[in-house]
RNA sequence: GCGAGGGUGGCGAAAUGGUAGACGCGGGGGACUUAAAAUCCCCUCCGGGCAACCGGGUGCGGGUUCGAUUCCCGCCCUUCGCACCA
């Protein structure tokens, strides 16, 4: 120590230069525990605030810093809430359920019902040890009868009201996790998991109808505060495609037609051919002998095809048909191929190719030999103007060798083409969705069983909802195999179940249902978690929901956050729920990189927190994390930085500790003081951590100045201020000030404008745009003075060569001189 | 290919039309110490100059403006998402 302060007596938790954080951290987590500091009053409570974050998957590795940076982020605002005389609740549990955990139980040998335990368990003592404000009566576990019970009771929901429906479906196979996979789980046409090429398999899946959905999952978005990236790819993901369905009747067939989709109705006159998905239905219809054999083949090997293949060779194959059907706009035959450029599951599964005016279709055209059509002008060109390649430049375009419509813009042919069409009964104007119905099915045993109950007499039958929950049989062979049959079908004690209608022996659906449905409604089961008559409770869910604010990672920007947009909207058109869209606030973190790379198992550069902590204390790993970057950013970690963070809070130990109530706060200390409360209490709302600690750093240098004892007054807003960042250190330092209760229910410093306000300032003078000198001002000081100030300044005045032109004054800011 | 971010000292970063580099790390120098650690103080964008100062500088090239990291146009690089979506 070598302040010539020293404090009135040592005292414990405290060090030489500091405060010893494990001492602090301790003391305060077991005093939060004894006086339920972070208990929420959820019945009574005034001015509800609901502070949610995206619930961990609790792997066996433990808590890793990505997690420990998004909750930090989410405490934080919480904490800074509840100083501004909210009633906080921050709930968190665990997302326990699925593939992943099965895998690695699977890997080890430890079945996971004992895995799963005993990894929350580590968590809870990590996400403790990190003193997050988490009310832990309230918490979940998905995988917990208690709460997979109400997973079940949901999808009962969506069965009774026709929104899950089962359907034989091409699915995406991994050969490897022996599972079917979602879409979005499949990257590169390979498994997100395992990295295996995946195969398409027809099973029996069951799906909910999300597509009916599609317009107003969109339309919402614009209705809720949500980080843009994040809604732009939820409208991506929905892909709303307005354009119209047109028909082509077949030649000489016996009355089939094609519809088709497109969005360049327009260019109809240049439909010289047509293509239909392999697998579309009409195929052996319109096969003609001839191509019969051509045509199965080429279907035989589209269908052994993984989606890997199909998807990124993209060179065009195809086969023709034999058949022709008529363009309705031009009257002419033209040819129907079959092509695997063509998806069955997007629009109707075929198309009217215009090769003049689409690039694949050219391409194809071009292979093929089949005939290339301008129905499209651009500036410059006319009707019989050579095509090299697909002319998609339509801004400027002008209609050619399209009859009547001959000069027309591509958006007025668009309509009036349409129109025509609809005249005739071969078109209509329709939108489409790249959105696809949400496949549930799970052909694996770590998750909520689907409540349906086969019967040879009554069909498909709902497992009635006072028989919830179907529990999960504690099972040791639970490994998958290859026939793509659940695991659950092995054990016949569960498989065979009496009918719920007629009581004769039934079947139980083996199948269980996809994690993302344990995750589309936690945050509705959270206030109610101590209710086992309800999923969740109508008077508690209308107080705290919708969710004030959710904060969690963009990597579930459209598969996490849509399903739970959905679920909500039919829970709310069931009646259960007020409202429709689940989160009223949503902000995504940036992710934590580590010397600017991603922290990675195989690259060995993954930061356990608990090192950490343990050398530096839970309030200094916290206020790093925040400190290295915009947390909407992310940050680089680097073990080095935190030092200066440990060393600021050390400061304010050492400020506030040796604070006297002696004499009158220093003016100029207190004015940038409340400054300071200004700056964070504007940033920490943004989410704008980083600069806020800056700026309580930038304060304890100013109070630090000259090693002057620190007034009282000038400390302790500090550490209310410092709360939410380092909750221990802070209530320690409350408690030394002689309050008594939590520094989290004191309340947030009142800022007091005339305390803030700055009599002078410092001008600067630019001349010509070059900075040339800056001048100490009075605030009120007037365009005419500040400019015969700057003239007076032979710094200034040298390069004051003419008469002045022109003369800019910002008042506080600037005297632009212009000579 | 399409969509959304990002590019600023040795490093993490600030500043969203007004003094570029706040705050922190690292580095250099000093105080204290027998010494070291810790702590405290000073310096730290680049070039020139003993100095006061001068010139340059926010990926690159243009533009608007008294003034541009910030706005506009055209490129380059990079991260993430989507991708034969008709």
């Amino acid at each position: 120590m070598t302040s010539h302060l020293d404090p009135a007596e040592p005292s414990p938790g405290a060090t030489e230069d500091g405060y010893d954080p494990t001492a602090v951290e301790a003391k305060w987590q077991e005093r939060w525990r004894e006086r339920g500091t972070n208990h929420t009053d959820l019945g009574g409570g005034e001015r509800p605030f609901y502070a949610l974050m995206m619930f961990p998957y609790p792997s066996a590795e433990g808590l890793h810093v990505g997690n420990l940076f998004a909750f930090t982020g989410n405490d934080i605002y919480a904490r800074f809430q509840r100083l501004q005389g909210h009633t906080v609740f921050e709930p968190l549990g665990y997302d326990a359920f699925g593939i992943h955990s099965e895998n690695y139980a699977l890997k080890v040998g430890v079945h996971p019902m004992r895995l799963i335990p005993r990894n929350i368990a580590n968590f809870r003592r990590q996400l403790e040890r990190a003193g997050l404000m988490v009310d832990w009566r309230y918490s979940v576990d998905t995988t917990d009868q208690s709460y997979y019970k109400w997973t079940q009771w949901v999808f009962l929901q969506l069965y009774k009201h026709g929104l899950a429906y089962k359907k034989k479906a091409a699915v995406n196979w991994c050969p490897s996790c022996k599972t079917v996979l979602a879409n979005e789980q499949v990257v590169g046409g390979a498994c997100e998991r395992c990295g295996t090429v995946v195969e398409q398999r027809f099973l029996e899946q069951w799906f909910f109808r999300i597509s009916d959905y599609a317009e107003r999952l969109l339309h919402n978005l614009a209705t809720i505060d949500w980080s843009e990236t994040t809604k732009t790819a939820q409208r991506n993901w929905i892909g709303r495609s307005e354009g119209a369905e047109l028909v082509f009747p077949v030649q000489g067939t016996g009355g089939h037609a094609i519809p088709v989709f497109t969005t360049r109705a327009d260019t109809i006159f240049g439909a010289t051919y047509m293509v239909l998905a392999p697998e579309h239905p009409l195929v052996p219809a319109l096969t003609t002998d001839v191509q019969r054999e051509a045509v199965d083949a080429y279907r035989a090997r589209s269908a052994r095809q993984d989606l890997i293949t199909r998807k990124v060779n993209k060179e065009k194959t195809g086969v023709f048909t034999g058949s022709h059907a008529v363009n309705p706009a031009t009257g002419a035959p033209i040819p129907v191929w079959i092509a695997d450029y063509v998806l069955m599951d997007y629009g109707t599964g075929a198309i009217m190719a215009v090769p003049g005016h689409d690039e694949r279709d050219f391409e194809f055209a071009t292979v093929f030999g089949l005939p290339i059509v301008r129905v499209v002008a651009g500036a410059g060109d006319d009707a019989s103007t050579e095509l090299a390649v697909a002319f998609v430049e339509n801004e400027a375009g002008r209609l050619v060798n399209s009859g009547t419509f001959d000069g027309r813009t591509v958006a007025d042919a668009k309509r009036d083409i349409t129109e025509m069409l609809h005249g005739k009964g071969a078109g209509k104007g329709v939108v489409n969705y790249r959105l696809h119905d949400w496949c549930i099915s799970r052909q694996r045993y770590w998750g909520p069983p689907i409540p349906i109950i086969y019967c040879d007499v009554c069909g498909a039958q709902p497992v009635p909802e006072a028989d919830l929950p179907v529990v999960l049989p504690d099972i040791e062979d639970y490994r998958p195999d290859d026939s793509g049959i659940s695991p659950l079908a092995r054990h016949a004690e569960w498989y065979h179940v009496a009918c719920p209608k007629c009581g004769k022996q039934g079947r139980r659906e083996t199948d269980v249902s996809d994690t993302f449905l344990d995750s589309g409604w936690y945050f509705l089961r959270y206030p109610s978690a101590d209710r086992t008559d309800v999923a969740f409770d109508p008077a508690i869910t209308r107080k705290w929901l919708p969710v004030n604010s959710y904060i969690g990672g963009n990597e579930h920007a459209v598969l996490h956050l849509l399903y739970s947009r959905f679920i909500t909207m039919v829970l709310h058109d069931m009646g259960h729920l007020t409202f429709e869209e689940p989160f009223t606030r949503f902000r995504a973190h940036g992710l934590i990189i580590k010397e600017g790379a991603k922290m990675s198992k195989t690259k060995g550069n993954v930061v356990i927190p608990d090192q950490f902590i343990e050398q530096w204390g839970a309030d200094a790993f916290r206020t790093y994390l925040m400190f290295l970057g915009p947390y909407e950013e992310g940050g680089d970690f680097r073990d080095a930085g935190i030092s200066g963070v440990k060393r600021f809070l050390d400061r304010l130990w050492l400020a506030a500790t040796l604070a006297t109530t002696e004499g009158v706060p220093d003016e100029s200390v207190m004015r940038k003081l409340h400054q300071t409360l200004a700056k964070v209490g504007a940033d920490i709302p943004k989410l704008s951590y980083n600069t806020a600690i800056a700026a309580l750093m930038e304060y304890m240098n100013v109070l630090r100045r000259g090693e002057r004892r620190p007034h009282r007054a000038e400390v302790e807003p500090v550490v209310q201020m410092a709360a939410p960042f380092a909750p221990h250190v802070a209530e320690e330092l409350w408690e030394r000030f002689g309050h008594g209760g939590s520094v989290f229910d004191a309340g947030w410093p009142r800022f007091d404008e005339a305390l803030a306000r700055e009599d002078a300032y410092q001008l600067a003078v630019q001349v010509n745009g070059k900075l040339r000198g800056t001048l100490s001002v009075g605030v009120g000081i007037g365009q005419d003075d500040a400019v015969a100030l700057a003239l007076a300044e032979p710094g200034i005045a040298k390069f004051v060569t003419g008469s002045l032109r022109k003369v800019i004054f910002v008042p506080g800011r600037l005297l632009s001189l212009v000579v």
